[in-house]
DNA sequence: ATCATGACCATCC
DNA sequence: AGGATGGCCATGA
């Protein structure tokens, strides 16, 4: 089951649109919890354990780094549906990531 | 309560 | 550019 802490950034995630990216930092900063960015990359590891679908994707590190993408299956999965979605991902690293940066303390 | 872990972040070398 | 170090904090054993 997941704790208060993991559905507030499930939720976060899942807000985030098409298109658009976000970072652990960011996503720790909206919950409160600025400092515990590591905990958002912590509950996306169990992201694949949540029933409803999580775009762990969509969620880099504060360089527009696909970080994560290792714990994909394959591990180009990520980066895959990124291109799907209409971002630019080079050498594991988001294109223009200012702008397709989506920052949940902004927009919520 | 303590220890170890981690899809981070910032800094230093 | 790339490796090492410390900090920060939630989770589980």
């Amino acid at each position: 089951m997941e704790t208060n802490f993991y559905e507030q950034v499930y939720a976060l995630v899942r807000l985030i649109p098409e298109g658009r990216v976000s970072s652990y930092g960011a996503i720790a900063r909206a919950l409160g919890a600025g400092k515990a960015s590591r905990m958002v990359g912590y509950a996306m590891r169990y992201a694949g354990l949540a029933q409803a679908p999580v775009p762990a994707h969509r969620v880099v590190n504060s360089s527009g780094l696909l970080t994560g993408k290792f714990h994909f299956s394959p591990p180009e999965q990520m980066a895959e549906l990124l291109a799907a979605e209409g971002v630019v991902v080079e050498n594991d690293k988001v294109r223009h990531f200012k702008q397709v940066f989506w920052d949940p303390l902004k927009e919520i």
